[in-house]
DNA sequence: TGACATTCTTTACATCTGTAAAGCATGGTG
DNA sequence: CACCATGCTTTACAGATGTAAAGAATGTCA
């Protein structure tokens, strides 16, 4: 079952981060793992890590007596419904004012300006590469 | 009293959307103008605008009987709080990968490309403009 | 075998979010 | 004056989220 839109909140975002960094785990590891950053019980981390297997962001098995954890979800897949969450709600949709708006957000230093001119360059050479779904907007109206 | 990171739900977007485009306005006004697309009833905006004055989003005044709700955040401000959330929970806080995340989510016209561009290049003279700033990240460190 | 460590399960509770009904107040109208 | 429309206030309730304590179960070591 495919999730179609990935929504986290800052809690689930600090565990799964932990899950990808450790697959498969225990709660135990995960809470370890954020133990600095987070302070959380034991028993706040396997109830988080439940409930995501629940929204189906995380899966578990048993092993022997062991829980362990594997993300459901990949950090790409994550990334995107959160994007997707920002420019449905924030931007309309549309790029341009969420480009604009990443540029206003923060001080963007000349290295990170060229970063996105060589994204935006790679996109359009892949763009060339298949030209029909590109370049054709919405073929079917 | 600034609000340091502005976070808003879906329904919040819906409602704060409304206010922008009708600020001064009522709740009935509101309900009114999102009755198609939401569906709520008044009590139900009602409810929520009032959540979101105690959360320092909007602000009402009462005249005479009627209440008037105004935006407490610019757009600019909640779409920048949104960014934000997503820049740093789901990308860490670097703007190359959400930029190709951008690029990766929906079909990205070549008018979109160039609008890309164009901001790019803006943001550029823009920062030649006031060299100090752009180019020197942490000048009292 | 008894005490201890480790992990799991159950239960809890406050707050936030989504959604709204029901009743109240009041100004206008016949 | 009696009633109605309109907006306001109160109250409610279910589900999601944040946070965790307390107790159960089981394997280990002395």
């Amino acid at each position: 079952m495919l999730k179609p839109n990935v929504e986290l909140t800052e809690s689930e975002w600090a565990i799964i981060k932990a899950v990808w960094e450790n697959e498969p785990c225990t709660a135990t590891a995960v809470q370890g793992k954020l133990l600095q950053s987070m302070g959380w019980a034991y028993s706040t981390v396997r109830t988080l890590m439940d409930r995501m297997v629940t929204k189906g962001v995380l899966c578990a098995k048993k092993e022997g007596k062991l829980t362990i954890y594997n993300s459901a979800v990949t950090r790409e897949q994550a990334q995107r419904g959160e994007l997707l969450y920002a420019l449905k709600n924030a931007f309309n949709g549309s790029l341009s004012p969420m480009m604009q708006c990443m540029l206003g957000t923060k001080e963007v230093s000349a290295a990170e300006i060229g970063e996105l001119k060589d994204i935006i360059a790679a996109y359009e050479r892949s763009a060339l590469a298949k030209p029909a779904e590109q370049t054709q907007k919405n073929p079917k109206v």
